[in-house]
DNA sequence: CAATAATCGTTAGGCGGCTAACTGTCTGCC
DNA sequence: GGCAGACAGTTAGCCGCCTAACGATTATTG
């Protein structure tokens, strides 16, 4: 759907070719490279199909997801601080939270309100902030949508065994881990949490 | 960069919780899910901030390497038929190996000519279809770029042992096959080949 | 208290996806 | 030969992502 390109994946024995022009080119991280990102893409286009007979997109989606998270009523509120994070409220704090940008999070909130998943509503203390919410109907369309999405994450990993699933997991963080050492994005917040 | 959301992975212990309110969900495949998602997500990150110092997109990038893969001279041309793809040269072509619609590719390649790394020729032959090139430009990009590329790809990876590639290819490969017959984005092409 | 700095939400403009519809060209069938 | 249909490429319009910049408001600091 949204981002790979290169449908058919190239084979391995084509890599190994190109290996030859370019000495840099290590075949069987390229190969798993290219499976990441286009298992990635089909992964996300399930999800997204079943999104998308709602007329939802997957960022609204996740906007959705985390208003919701901030609207439980937290049965067990006061175990610990950061338990399942307190829930983004603003706009800038839902930014924050999904990894879009402020600018962007406006555009999601605005067809969210248009399409009545949400509202805004000034905050009467601080003038510049504006506080999001859940309507109704936004409530009710995760209630709606969040059984069959559970059941198509279900389904999509069910061929693999827990063991497998632990494994993956492990193996994907350790990329993840490279990415973010390799990936200057977002610089490392060594020195600027408060305490 | 394009496309998940939630960039702070809900921790296992939420999803537990959560589970109990939505039978349907399956904490060790959702937590496999987010983390694919994201990885890949990471990892496409790397990768684009690297074309963008070269003001190029990921999109693009595709379309490049898809035209370059064409360029090749083959010097083994007459082993197998389709040993590693005999290349697209239309924008059809192109649009169905990298796999998005015609629509989009005549927007990347408007905006590859326009900065001087493609060129459209009209087709002779057929007048409906035109012919996508190289320029000396481009090609000199992919030269260019290409090793600094297969470099990031195989740092991303190096934390992976041989084995542990072939792992995560083969678990991917299980989830891909998964979504392939849970996505009906393309219905499967039984009795359509030719012979 | 005033001036500067920081923050919030928004806007403007660009890119790259998509669908739907259009024009031009070729194909096939009568 | 002529006309309906299929196909190639483009266009128009929507959405979501970005950066850069803006006005409004709050915080900081003298």
């Amino acid at each position: 759907m949204p981002y790979l390109l290169l449908k058919d994946l190239p084979r391995y024995e084509c890599l190994l070719e190109a290996a030859k022009e370019f000495p840099d080119l290590d075949p069987s991280a390229v190969e798993a490279f290219l499976h990441l990102l286009h298992t990635g893409d089909e992964v996300f286009g399930v999800t997204d199909h079943n999104l998308s007979d709602h007329n939802i997109s997957h960022g609204r989606f996740g906007v959705l997801l985390l208003l919701w998270r901030s609207a439980q009523p937290r049965p067990a509120p006061s175990r610990d601080a950061d338990e399942c994070v307190p829930g983004p409220r603003t706009p800038a704090e839902l930014a924050e939270a999904a990894g879009v940008t402020r600018a962007t999070m406006t555009g999601l909130i605005d067809t969210l309100e248009r399409d009545g998943f949400v509202k805004r509503a000034p905050d009467p203390i601080d003038r510049r902030q504006m506080s999001v919410r859940l309507t109704p109907a936004g409530e009710r369309f995760l209630h709606e949508f969040l059984p069959g999405h559970f059941k198509s994450i279900a389904a999509l990993l069910s061929p693999l065994s827990e063991t497998e699933r632990k494994t993956l997991v492990r193996l994907l963080g350790k990329i993840q881990d490279q990415a973010a050492a390799l990936n200057p994005r977002r610089a490392v917040t060594l020195a600027s949490s408060p305490g």
